[in-house]
DNA sequence: GCCGTTTTCGGCCCGACTGTTTTCAGTCG
């Protein structure tokens, strides 16, 4: 049975051809959209299939909700095998190549007959494509370019990844003589957990100072484009950065623009033209005659449509528009409620730091609870503890607590292993001896969904089980998660109290976004933390926030945010 | 192909930039 993702790469392929093919791109939308709407979804198609409730996921209408019929049934789709004789399935990946659109990549196939990526190269090579109408010489070098750089770049960039170069550019954009303001924007702003390139809207009178600075930054590798309101450049490791520039009055609105998401935007623009009102990057124009609104921050921007400030990380058009339409946005968390850190190691397993010194960073940090969480003996390749060991580990917390005073109150505790048999690696009666318990999945996570979800349930339905820590094992942008049937693992995590893990680390950030704003919805407790192996990693934070964030999730979802006399007695009310 | 307290039909994605043109088509976000 397929899952949303296979699915989803289905519709985005036959978006893909239907392109080529020259289809109106209204239809390529459809296929966009659904696919998309696939991805996001909480719950797997085959669930609302079984119930006969496509027709209920955005964007699947009479004709897609068919093909996912098919598809679910039979493996296969008719529709797509009979659009692959029309357009060679080989020429989708060529969208992929800058500079290449649906247009050039049809014109190419159909007079040079080629349909492979090394084909389109030698013919570049060749000097074969200058001569087709509307190509010449630098169109060709642009083609190799673009195929050059697809092989350099691999797919979209972590957020952990974009987030500080994003951050270093700003800072650099900032020094430019007369520039006022200077901020991220589109997913990154918004915080995805992966990002396509850097967004940067800068707010300057003067544009072109800022555009020679940004197309001379150090390490830009080629300029793809520079003109008065936009430029674009790529890196030598083949990231990509743009930069748009507005000025000052209009940064609101611009910035607002830049920042989407694409649903977002068009949920916004709706409102605008109910108020008769056209909002563009530029401002809000009256639709009858003459009058414009210019926005300076996007403050003015939202109140002028009769909306709350809605924060970037719900602007994906779930529903946050409605929300904000009735002022009923959640107070969303930030990093300063947190005040526990409950999945953290130490020298006792892989950590880099002694616990002594890790409860000083993390109390540098303002965090007022750390709990060590150093892995269980079955981990071998993480140096996991014997439980002997956890008796002199005991004994270190009581000095060392002695020196911390009322600093940090430390926890000691593990991060068991849940087994590849569904066993976890420490027997009950040792686990109620310790003041908290996560467990996770390291191993085996490729096993048919029935078994690891019976895996996970194990763990859930553990009585010691605090925590369950990054729960489907994913990791960005290496490795999917363990093929899970969340919906039944988080039903049973808000029978069971258990509260389910948004690890911070940037290369898990696990629970997802989708998943977590599920767990809020079925009242599961959610747990934020570092999984921090150094210092460094404990300034993580941020980004499992950032999810949190993304997922609705407001103070009270998250028992990090909880006082010590809080969380101690729902510990002790567990065990 | 989807969607609907303005519509079951007619809207949805539009503006900036570039290369190849000689006024515009294609790409991109």
């Amino acid at each position: 049975m397929m899952n949303n993702k296979q699915l989803a790469d289905i519709f985005t392929l036959i978006a893909n051809l239907c392109e080529i093919k020259g289809e109106v791109i209204y239809v390529i939308l459809a296929y966009r959209k659904a696919s998309e709407s696939l991805m996001s979804l909480s719950r797997e198609a085959s669930e609302y299939w079984k119930e006969g409730k496509l027709r209920e996921i955005s964007g699947v209408g009479k004709a897609i909700a068919e093909k996912i019929d098919e598809l679910l049934r039979t493996d296969k789709l008719e529709f797509l095998e009979k659009l692959k004789q029309d357009v060679p399935e080989d020429l989708a990946a060529w969208l992929q190549v800058q500079s290449l659109g649906p247009r050039k990549i049809g014109l190419i196939w159909k007079t040079l007959g080629i349909t492979t990526l090394a084909e389109l190269e030698s013919a570049a090579k060749d000097g074969k494509l200058r001569d087709l109408p509307g190509m010449g010489e630098k169109s060709e070098a642009m083609i190799l370019e673009g195929i050059a750089s697809l092989a350099r770049r691999s797919g979209r960039l972590p957020l952990g990844r974009a987030y500080p170069l994003a951050r270093d550019l700003i800072a650099q954009l900032k020094k430019v003589k007369g520039v006022v303001a200077a901020e991220s924007a589109g997913s990154l702003r918004r915080m995805r957990s992966t990002v396509g390139d850097l967004d940067i809207l800068v707010a300057a009178k003067d544009s072109a100072a800022v555009m020679d600075a940004f197309v001379n930054l150090k390490g830009v590798s080629r300029v793809l484009g520079k003109g008065p309101t936009k430029a674009s450049i790529e890196f030598v490791d083949g990231v990509r950065a743009q930069v748009w520039v507005h000025p000052p009055e209009k940064f609101g609105t611009a910035l607002q623009y830049a920042t989407g998401s694409k649903d977002h935007n068009v949920a916004l623009r709706q409102i605008a033209l109910d108020k008769g009102l056209s909002l563009s990057e530029h401002a809000l124009t009256k639709t009858s005659g003459k009058g414009e609104i210019l926005c300076a921050t996007e403050e003015e921007v939202y109140k002028t449509l009769g909306l709350q400030w809605i924060p970037p990380e719900l602007r994906e058009g779930r529903g946050e528009v409605q929300a904000a339409k009735a002022n009923q946005l959640p107070k969303l968390i930030t990093v300063k409620n947190i005040r526990s850190n409950l999945q953290t190691h130490s020298t006792w397993s892989d950590g880099k730091l002694s616990m002594l010194e890790m409860a000083r960073a993390a109390a540098k940090r303002g965090i007022k609870v750390i709990a060590f969480t150093d892995h269980s003996v079955g981990l071998a390749v993480a140096n996991g503890m014997k439980i002997e060991d956890h008796k002199k580990q005991a004994a270190e917390i009581k000095k060392i607590q002695k020196q911390l005073g009322d600093e940090i109150l430390v926890l000691h505790s593990t991060e068991v292993e849940i087994k590849a048999d569904g066993t976890l690696d420490y027997p009950d009666e040792f686990l109620a001896t310790l003041d908290i318990v996560v467990a996770s999945l390291h191993t085996s996570l490729r096993q048919p969904r029935e078994k690891i979800t019976q895996r996970l349930l194990n763990a859930v339905q553990n009585p010691h089980v605090d925590i369950i820590g990054h729960p489907t094992g994913r990791e960005i942008p290496d490795r999917e998660g363990a093929d899970l049937d969340m919906e039944v693992i988080l039903q049973a995590a808000a029978k069971s109290g258990v509260a389910m893990e948004i690890n911070a680390h940037p290369s898990r950030l696990d629970l997802d976004d989708v998943y977590a704003k599920r767990a809020r919805e079925l009242g599961v407790l959610i747990s934020i933390n570092t999984d921090a192996h150094s210092a460094e990693d404990l300034d993580m934070l941020h980004y499992g926030v950032a999810v949190a964030r993304r997922a609705w999730l407001e103070p009270k979802d998250v028992i990090n945010t909880w006082s010590t006399k809080k969380l101690l007695d729902w510990l002790k009310k567990r065990n």
